[in-house]
DNA sequence: ACCTATAATGCAAACGATTGCATTATGTTA
DNA sequence: TAACATAATGCAATCGTTTGCATTATAGGT
C-alpha cells in the first residue's frame, strides 16, 4: 500500500537519505558520490520497488511538471482536430517529461482555480472563442504563468501557433487554377474569427496571383451553407463557378452533398477543394481534396513555447508560429486540361 | 510569483496557521472555529489572493484529487468517440473536484511510471486493445489503484462501461424489419475485439426476434470493406438484400459511396444503418441513420467507477456497466411500406 | 470565589523530498 | 608522520499543509 521512500533506502544501505536522494535523481551532487554507494542504492531502489514522490518533490522545488490544456468542450466534441492537436502535445509533453492536465474552458472559473492550486505554470489553450482570451491572458500575465494559443492570434505577452490560413486557401486556388478552373467561387461564414478572415484573404490573394478575377457574386459568407451553395449554382451558367474554394473540410461535404442530390456529375460539374483534411475528407463518396495542416506539428509548437523553447523560425507579426500545410490530392477537383479527376 | 501561504494569513490574523487550515477547508474542525475568527480568516484570505496549495495538501494526506486517463493515440486521432467520452470524464471529474491527466498508451511504461510518481489511484483507460488490458490490470492490481475500462469486457478486480453492442444491433435490425426489409445484411470485420462479435452477436439476435433468415451469403466479415459491399451486391436480385447494417457509421459511410458511385439509388436501391451516430453520420449526402450511444453517459460512469461510486444498475456477467442508446432516424434507410425515406 | 464542562486555539510532528553547508573519510605530498 | 586538498557523506532546515492532542479561554453552575 504505502510505498517505500528514500528514507526507506537510506536506511538500508546505511546511508543519508539525502545521498539517496543525490543518485536518484541525476542532479548537481550526482556527480559526488562513490560509484559503490551508488551502485549499491540503486540496486536496493530497484529491489524494493521505489517510486519518486513527485508530489513531494514539486512542494520542495516549485517544479510540478505539467501542463495544463483548456479546451472548449462544446467545439472538442465536434471538431476531430483537438484530437491531432492533443496527439502532438502529448508526444511532445511526454519528451519533456511533462504530464498533461485538461480543464474545459466552460468552466473557467473552477479550472483556473485549479491550475492555480495545482501551481501549474505553463497552459495551453485550444479555443477559437477570442472572448475568453483576454480573461486568461489576464490571470496568466498576473500569476506568471506561461501561456500560449492555439487557433489564435498571439497576444502581446504570449505567443500562438497556428496554420498559415491565408497561404493554405492561396495554395488551393492555385491548385484548382492549375487545373483549368478560372471562375472559382469561395463558401465561406461570417467573419467571427480570424481563421475565417485569414483564409477568406488567402482566397482574395490566390485569385490575383493567378490573374483571376473575384467575382463578388461567387462568394458567400453566410450561415447557411445550403443557401449559398444553391445561390451560387443559380447563377447562369457563365458566371457560375466550375471550382469552389470551401471554407473547411464539413463545408465541402455539404457542396457534394448539393451536386449529388441534385443530379449533379461530380465533380465534373461542380469541383471543390476543402481545407483542413479532417477524417471526413476520406470518408465522402467522392474522398476530397483538400490543404492539410500538420495539426501535430501544432501541438509540438505549443508545448516548446510552453517550455519557453521558442523555434527557430520566428513569429509573424501577430506573434503567431505557423505550421507547415500539404496538398491532399484526392477526388473532388475535376481537371479540365485532362478532362480526368486529377 | 511566490504565492501567500495559510502561515501568512495566520500571522495577519494572529492565530496559528492549522485555525486557518481548518477554516479554509470545511473539515471536521471546521465547526469549533469561533465564526467571528472564521470570518476575519476568510477575509484576510481574499484579500491576499490565497490559493490553497494541493502539492503540499496532497503530500499530507495522500490525496492527490487527479484521475488518469490511458488512451491509444493512433485510435483517438480517428475515432471521434473518444472525445465525447473524454467530455463526459471532465464533466464528471469537475463535480467530483479532481482533475484529469491524460496518457499515451503506446508509453505505457512511461505513463504507468508517471501516474504511480504522481501517486494517483484512479486510472481510466479507453483502448480497443486487449493486450495491454491484462498488463495494465495486473499492475494496478499490485499498487492498488482503482482501474476502470471503457470499449471492453471488465476483468475480474476491474469493471469496464461499454454501450449494450449486441442490444443496439438488434434494435437496428428491428427498425430495419419494421420498414418493411426482410432481406438484410451485415457488413462486419474479423473479430479482433468484443465490440466487433458483440455486434455480430446481436445482428444474429435481431433477425431471430423478427423471424427473418440470416442467410450467410448476406454476411461479410473482412477487413476489405469495399470488397465485402461488392460481393453482397453481386448477388442475384432475388437473394441480394435490400438493407445492410453497417458494423460502425464509417462503414455505412462507405455503403453508401459505394450506391452512389455505382449509380444506384440511395437509399430506395440499398439502405443502410450505422451504428455510432460519429460525427460523419449527419455530413454524409445521404445522413445516416443510426444507433447513437450516449459516450457522455460512458465518460460518467467511468468516473463514477473510477471513484468507487457503483451506479444503481448492476453490471452484466462481465462486469460492465452498459450506456444507454437511441435510435436516430435521419434518411439512409428506405420505408418499403410507406415508400418515403423515413 | 471556585470548580467544571465545553468551546477555541495552539503545539509540534508529520508527509517525502531537496539542498546549503558542515563534517568526516580518503588520498597525496613534503 | 604531519599537513593539506579533495572526495564522500551527514545534518538539519525547508516546502505548505494537515492533524492528534495539549492547552487556554469562556460560560455556566454551585
Amino acid at each position: 500500500m504505502k510505498l517505500p521512500t528514500i528514507k526507506d533506502i537510506a536506511a538500508e544501505a546505511s546511508v543519508n537519505s539525502c545521498v539517496v536522494s543525490h543518485v536518484l535523481h541525476a542532479d548537481a551532487y550526482a556527480a559526488r558520490v562513490r560509484p559503490e554507494t551508488r551502485k549499491r542504492i540503486l540496486a536496493i531502489a530497484e529491489k524494493i520497488g521505489y517510486r519518486r514522490n513527485l508530489l513531494a518533490s514539486a512542494t520542495r522545488t516549485g517544479q510540478v511538471s505539467t501542463i495544463a490544456v483548456i479546451l472548449n468542450l462544446m467545439q472538442y466534441q465536434t471538431m476531430s482536430n483537438f484530437n491531432q492537436i492533443m496527439t502532438g502535445i502529448m508526444l511532445e509533453s511526454s519528451a519533456h517529461r511533462q504530464s498533461v492536465k485538461i480543464f474545459p474552458e466552460e468552466e473557467l472559473e473552477n479550472s483556473f482555480r485549479q491550475i492555480m492550486e495545482n501551481r501549474i505554470d505553463k497552459i495551453i489553450m485550444i479555443s477559437v472563442d477570442s472572448d475568453l482570451r483576454e480573461r486568461v491572458a489576464a490571470m496568466a500575465e498576473q500569476n506568471a504563468v506561461q501561456l500560449v494559443y492555439a487557433y489564435e492570434h498571439g497576444h502581446r505577452s504570449f505567443p500562438a501557433v497556428n496554420a498559415d490560413n491565408a497561404e493554405m486557401t492561396a495554395r488551393a486556388v492555385h491548385y484548382l487554377a492549375d487545373r483549368g478552373h478560372s471562375r472559382i467561387g469561395l463558401i465561406c461564414v461570417p467573419h467571427r474569427h480570424c481563421y475565417v478572415t485569414d483564409r477568406h484573404a488567402g482566397y482574395l490573394r490566390g485569385m490575383e496571383e493567378c490573374g483571376l478575377a473575384a467575382d463578388p457574386c461567387r462568394i458567400c459568407c453566410s450561415d447557411d451553407i445550403g443557401q449559398s451553395i444553391g445561390r451560387i449554382m443559380a447563377l447562369p451558367a457563365r458566371r457560375r463557378p466550375t471550382a469552389l474554394v470551401a471554407l473547411s473540410d464539413s463545408v465541402a461535404a455539404k457542396v457534394q452533398a448539393y451536386a449529388l442530390r441534385n443530379g449533379l456529375r461530380f465533380p465534373d460539374d461542380i469541383s471543390v477543394i476543402g481545407i483542413g483534411d479532417s477524417p471526413i475528407a476520406g470518408l465522402l463518396p467522392y474522398p476530397l481534396t483538400t490543404m492539410r495542416e500538420s495539426l501535430q506539428e501544432t501541438g509540438q509548437l505549443l508545448v516548446r513555447l510552453a517550455m519557453k523553447e521558442p523555434p527557430a523560425v520566428p513569429p509573424d507579426e501577430y506573434n503567431v508560429y505557423h505550421t507547415h500545410a500539404a496538398l491532399v490530392e484526392r477526388e473532388s477537383v475535376y481537371n479540365r486540361k485532362t478532362r480526368g479527376r486529377k
